[in-house]
Order: C-alpha cells, then sequence, then structure tokens
DNA sequence: CTTTTGTATTTTGTATACAAAATTCATTAT
DNA sequence: ATAATGAATTTTGTATACAAAATACAAAAG
C-alpha cells in the first residue's frame, strides 16, 4: 500500500511564508534589497532554497528581480494600484455572488462575527483591528465562493494593497466609518443568498476605494 | 553613469520561455512527470536554473510540486476548469471594458484584421488557425487596456485554457461558427468606443463557454 | 500466482564552490 | 571640491556534490 498521507513541506516553502509574512508586517519594506547570504544566515539555510521562495514571490510580484542586481521588494507606484484595485473589483464581485450561492449556516455566523466589534453608528478607534477585519472579511468571502484558484489570487492581491500602505491610516484607503456600512451590507446580501446584490455592492464598495485613489492621484501631480 | 539599458537575461528566464511553449504544443502533456536531469541535458544547462523556472511555472498552475516526488505537468479537471473560466468572464470583461475606452487608431486596425479570413456567414473550416486567432485576439485585447499586471495573469488562463485540449476540436469549446459572431460584435463595441458594451459582449461571449463546460460535465457525470 | 521484503538504482532537496559581474571605496587627476 | 580610475570586496548566477528519500526490481514467503 502507499503512503499517501505524508505531508512534507520543501524548505523553499516555509521560507516563502516566512518573506511573505516578513513583507506584510513591514519587517521588509518596499524599495528595499533583499540581501541573500544575511536573509539566508538568519533563517539557518543556504541561499538555494531561499533564490527558489524568492523566484516564487517574483511571480505574485511582491518581490521583483533585476539580473545581476539582486532581489528587491516591489515598490507600487499609484498607477499600478488603481489597475490592481480594478481587478479586484471584478474578482471580488464574481468571489462575492458564487459566496451568496454556496454559502452556509456555519460560514454565515462565521462572517457575521468578523465586524461585530464595529457596529454600524458608533466612531471607530481602533484603525489596526478594523484593517484586521477588513483582511479577514475579504479572505473569507473569497474562501466561501471559491475554488483554490481565485484564492490564491486574491490572496495575493490583498497584501499588495496592504503592503502598499498609505501615509494616514493603517493600510486602509478610505474612512472606516464609510466602509463600514459597506460591509454590513455586503455581508447581509451574501447571507440572505442574493448572488446579484452581493456582487453589485462587492463592486461599488471597491469602486469608491478606485475613486478615492483616483483623487489622490489628481492632486499629487498637480503638487499636493 | 549607470548603464540602465543593459538587457541581461538570467538562463532561467529563457528556460521559463521554453518550457511554456512546450507545455503549450504539448510537448509535455498534462500529467507528465519532468524528468530533470534529462531535460537538463537536453537543454544543456544544469538543473539549478531548470528547478528555478519550474517553480515559477508553478505559480501559474501549469506545473505542479509533489515535494519529494517531482514536477509534473499540470491536469486541470473539468471543475477547475470552469473555474478558470468564470474568472476570465469578469477579467476579459474588465480588459474589453478598458480596450474600449484606450483603444488607438492603428490598434483598431490590427484587432480588426485578426479575423479577416473568417468573414460571418462563410463556415470555417480551418480550426487551427481559427484557433490561433482567438487566442491572438484575447491576447490583443488585454494587452491594448490593461497594465502589464492584468496581461501577466490574463496570458496564464490563456494558456490553461489552450493545455487543456477538448478531444473534439483543436482547444476550442464552442463551434467557431458560433463564436465568430462574437467575435466581430466585441471588436466593434471595442472599435466604436463602447466600454459598457464591449464589457457585456465579452461577458456572454465566456458565460456561453462556461454553460458549454457545465453540460459537458453534467454528461460526463451521468455516463457519456 | 500474488504479496511482501530487501537491496540496488535513480531522483530529489539542499549545501557548497567558484567564475563573472557589480559595488565599494580609496586614490589620482581635473 | 568634483569627477574619473581602478584595485579590493561583495554579490550573483550557475554548476557540482552528496545525503536522504523514492522508485524499481528481484528474491522469498504466503
Amino acid at each position: 500500500m502507499k503512503n499517501i498521507g505524508r505531508e512534507y513541506e520543501n524548505l523553499d516553502q516555509k521560507v516563502y511564508q516566512v518573506i511573505k509574512s516578513m513583507i506584510e508586517n513591514r519587517q521588509l519594506l518596499p524599495g528595499q534589497k533583499i540581501p541573500q547570504e544575511k536573509l539566508a544566515a538568519e533563517l539557518g539555510i543556504s541561499r538555494t532554497p531561499l533564490i527558489s521562495a524568492l523566484k516564487f514571490l517574483e511571480h505574485e510580484k511582491l518581490i521583483e528581480t533585476k539580473p545581476r542586481r539582486g532581489f528587491y521588494v516591489r515598490l507600487f507606484e499609484i498607477e499600478e494600484m488603481i489597475s490592481i484595485f480594478e481587478i479586484r473589483e471584478v474578482l471580488e464581485g464574481l468571489s462575492a455572488r458564487r459566496a451568496a450561492q454556496t454559502i452556509t449556516a456555519n460560514q454565515k455566523k462565521e462572517l457575521q462575527k468578523l465586524f461585530k466589534d464595529f457596529p454600524v453608528g458608533r466612531p471607530i478607534e481602533d484603525f489596526q483591528a478594523y484593517s484586521k477585519a477588513d483582511r479577514q472579511f475579504h479572505n473569507f468571502i473569497a474562501e466561501i465562493g471559491s475554488k483554490e484558484f481565485l484564492t490564491s489570487i486574491l490572496q495575493t492581491f490583498n497584501i499588495i494593497a496592504l503592503a502598499y500602505q498609505y501615509p494616514t491610516r493603517e493600510g486602509l484607503v478610505r474612512d472606516p466609518n464609510d466602509t463600514i456600512v459597506d460591509h454590513h451590507n455586503i455581508i447581509e446580501a451574501i447571507c440572505n443568498h442574493d448572488p446579484e446584490g452581493a456582487e453589485k455592492l462587492m463592486r461599488k464598495h471597491l469602486e469608491l476605494t478606485i475613486h478615492e485613489l483616483k483623487t489622490f492621484n489628481a492632486q499629487e501631480k498637480t503638487g499636493s
């Protein structure tokens, strides 16, 4: 008989996770060069699996390779961020639609719990906690209705959106006191098994972020 | 002064292209194991850049890694194909919309040339040529309106769609004599700078493919 | 004959080695 | 002082080496 259940994980997959979270919580900053030898030593491995992981991350656009110059943490221009949010708009619209079609009773409970500390009306103060809930919200919806495929694409975008921190609020573009309403509405549509509504609301939600980004970009260009 | 224009390309990037096209034109078949030593020898390189390229392709889901077992050309289930086409539907809808907004006079000419050998009404015979034009069509629209980001995602899906060849026609799901009408309509909408129409038509176009796939899948399950 | 066990062979994952390229930095020239 | 030059140092890209794991296959047991 064959031993199928074995869960072996290569070093590069572990390193991949480590670097990903280092980018996520800003231990590695956008634009920064990756010191291969140093980082490998720190992680207690050789350069081989590290490079392997970096190659993998290159494809997620979290890392950029400059041949003969090394690996760099990707730095996004605002135009690129707009383009990324446009992709998110249609993809997350899809995942909201699918979620509304397939959500189970247990998943409903979990989804409704996410923003329980942020009821509509009460002003939001803890931006960091809200930012975290926001991320969980988008990830969870992706997971409910989608095959592994879509989930992994969306997770990448999520990290990019996060990595591109805004000077003002903790990784958030729009004011939480505005977005909280969207979130509650989307959750309601999904829990009511309303695919069309869920898709429309999710797209609107992200469309407003895009609008905000475009405004910000226009301001930058004219000179703050 | 710094020498910026230098175009150096690592070996793994070249190998990446080679393997990609090997999968595209079926020299490597879905499900097949990649013989590392042998392939490296054939390409006249060591295993290092080969593995690097395979890692890269793993992320595009063209290659699957089974730890301690090696690399395999990815084999897609029909459910996964349906999921992929759902993603294509919304993403290509977006790229059609953007294309309609930004297309230039020269791009219009090029786009209109693509199906000049396949006028509406005349029955299509050369499926291979049509399949090629189809691919160019989708790639070109992606390139017109999108940043590098979306283009690279869509290209991946395109290859997957192709790699999953249908037993009947050359990588095509729907009958070319039906799809040719869609293609001409989408081109018209884009050239008339009609973003809403272009998006709607493109989504409809892919929605029909999804429907076809679902029907096919249902038949398979009941027993041919 | 089929299944199990044990051994030989191949393949994988990772470390290490090393030439070629890039970077640093002190030195000289402008 | 600034720019140019060129060794000394570091880093990169790739090959090679090798232990550990997987596979293939032959012999033994049921």
